[in-house]
DNA sequence: TTAAATAAGGATAAAAAGGTCTTTAAATCG
DNA sequence: CGATTTAAAGACCTTTTTATCCTTATTTAA
């Protein structure tokens, strides 16, 4: 469904919504532990997020990470950001002028699918998931 | 969503079910034309196909490829015998062992969705999407 | 029976995704 | 200021996916 990077990118964000709650950040280290990613590849992925605007960073001692816009960041500027709109857009037939208009033979089956997913994306915020994860019946790795 | 290979197989075997109707069959250099797909992967890909038994080929001249199981064949076979069931089975964030019991953060939000895109995959045969194409006002390339 | 047409199969190549390493730039704090 | 800690950036490597090429095996039909 998602990339690897977009899957981290998610993982990233969650876990850091939910230092947002104690008035923390958390450095590269520490957030690649927390979500079980390699750290060499998880700074890419931050970088990107930054460039996005959708994270803060500080360096030197004390510096790491931190959601930019608070914890009503949606999924799906998650998502966009690391993989493009393609999910929520393109044709599952990989069709490049699949419309209403001109439909491809599925359209019709999958155009409920994948409304139903950007629904999803746009409609859930970091707030809404990271709850669980506090109260601690719910988790990041393995 | 899918991969290339799987979009191509999808189309291949609409652009099949099509061909069945007036009890033909088609030849590689025919479907790849069709379905404007390059036409080494598309040999590689309806290898595939008829190795997962939704198709059968014959060789020599009027060789080509049939459908196996006729017209009622499921696009969940397609899309499994290409890409395995990991899009109906795996956890979005690529969690190993996400489960009711032991649930990701964002594992409510994507359930409905996951399960939505498998009952329609499960529930849409090839004769589902096939009539748009015969009527002439759904469309399999560009 | 031979030429032509077709699919099968293996080796290879190119592009994209996933991932690493090393150097540079900021910031902190003694 | 200078040592340390952190993120940024770019080059590089590896694996997977996508795609091509070439040879072989079958089948047909003249």
């Amino acid at each position: 469904m998602f990339s690897k990077a977009c899957e981290y990118a998610l993982k990233m964000m969650i876990y850091l919504a939910s230092v947002e709650e104690e008035g923390k950040r958390a450095g590269l280290k520490e957030i690649a532990k927390a979500i079980d990613s390699p750290e060499a590849f998880t700074a890419k992925i931050l970088q990107q997020l930054v460039r996005a605007q959708l994270l803060e960073s500080l360096r030197g001692p004390t510096g790491g990470f931190q959601l930019r816009r608070g914890k009503e960041i949606r999924l799906i500027e998650v998502v966009t950001s690391i993989d493009g709109d393609g999910i929520v857009k393109d044709c599952v037939l990989g069709l490049e002028k699949c419309s209403e208009e001109h439909p491809c033979p599925a359209h019709d089956e999958f155009i409920d699918v994948r409304d139903h997913l950007a629904k999803v994306l746009s409609s859930t915020s970091l707030a809404d998931i990271k709850g669980g994860i506090i109260e601690g019946n719910r988790f990041l790795k393995i």
